[in-house]
DNA sequence: TAGCGGTTAGTACCAGGTTCTAAAAGTCAT
DNA sequence: ATGACTTTTAGAACCTGGTACTAACCGCTA
């Protein structure tokens, strides 16, 4: 229930809900704020910030710090795995594959929610380096169309077809064709440089 | 100095040394790890390990996760401005543009310490992007060619030029140099559909 | 035998909490 | 104004994972 707190205090505060949801701006905004810190800000006994971080289910800033540092581990562990931009779910070397990428609030330009283009490209350019079978495989030159505006939550579809010198030497063409169900939204023509040639160029 | 330790004891232990490097080790692998756990693995006192960790420089396991807390923080709040990869220098909106963007550990391939072709991409659509004096800028199109190889800890520089239509409705033309040092080691030409246009396709 | 490096033990103290009990203060209906 | 009720505050005991410091001990060697 709402309170009117004694004029005659003379302290500002705020009513319970609203301070709660003050308290979870503030942690929110800086997640290694102490309590001691909070009953600074918002005018209340330490205690009540704690009854309040019970209330809302906020963790104890060591135990904040804990999950950001364990979360940031494993971050760190599968950026090793992520040699591969988008979930490779069928993979024929030298032949074709397929990725799936979900759109997500990190890819999107956050006023208009349409991806960026270079998360659309970053997922047909890893496929294309991973269909091809060789050691050292690297982008040397490509060709994109972007058909329509990909936006926050589709699933971005891959497929790569390798177009020429399957198995040989020196440099494949590969095409990306990525669809957002059955529309084509974007079309790539790679060529890969493979490292039994002299002088690989990138990727 | 090296010490022959009873035998009598029946205790394996290791001497300083070695001791000192295997905490290294097992802290690296396991930075959670508490020092009443590391006496169990390493079967001395608390004590030690603590001089251990002094000598070593190696931070309380609290200090640990604080500093991985905050590193991945940081990246989060950096990915936040992220809507440019790499740092724009300097920007004529319509005319051109130079940007600076460092080859680092999460960018390469692990095996080669080639950079991978999409953060290149990246870079340089990005700033075609921006040099776009509009609303909203999607890329429609690109056509790329990745000259050589960049490897980490390179700084790449590019500069975008507008080439067509500044300044009108439509689509632009931007081309896109990039360079470490002297040397071009990634070239774009990008097709920019701008906002009053009709449909705008990507980015 | 004294000295030295390395190790261990123990105590006091710290931050940043949790858990619990209890009381005080503010609010509302009657 | 009174009693019931919510909200806030206070305080003490306890916790983890340490730091800082003092003191002792162990094994070896000069």
């Amino acid at each position: 229930m709402e309170r009117r707190y004694k004029e005659e205090t003379g302290i500002e505060r705020l009513p319970k809900r609203q301070r709660q949801q003050r308290l979870v701006e503030l942690i929110d905004e800086n997640p290694f704020v102490t309590d001691r810190e909070l009953t600074r800000r918002l005018k209340v006994s330490i205690q009540t910030i704690r009854l309040d971080r019970m209330e809302l289910g906020i963790p104890e800033l060591r135990e904040r710090m804990k999950l950001m540092a364990e979360r940031s581990y494993d971050q760190v562990r599968s950026l090793d795995a992520e040699e591969v931009i988008g979930d490779i779910i069928d993979l024929q070397l030298d032949r074709s594959g397929i990725s799936i990428f979900e759109i997500r609030e990190e890819h999107v330009f956050s006023r208009t929610q349409i991806a960026r283009g270079h998360h659309i490209f970053a997922q047909a350019n890893s496929l294309a380096v991973a269909v091809i079978n060789d050691e050292i495989a690297l982008t040397a030159s490509a060709d994109l169309r972007f058909v329509r505006p990909i936006h926050l939550g589709e699933k971005c579809i891959a497929k790569a077809y390798v177009r020429s010198n399957p198995g040989k030497a020196g440099r494949a063409k590969v095409e990306v064709l990525s669809y957002v169900g059955e529309e084509m939204v974007f079309q790539g023509n790679f060529i890969i440089y493979r490292s039994d040639d002299k002088k690989p160029l990138d990727s």
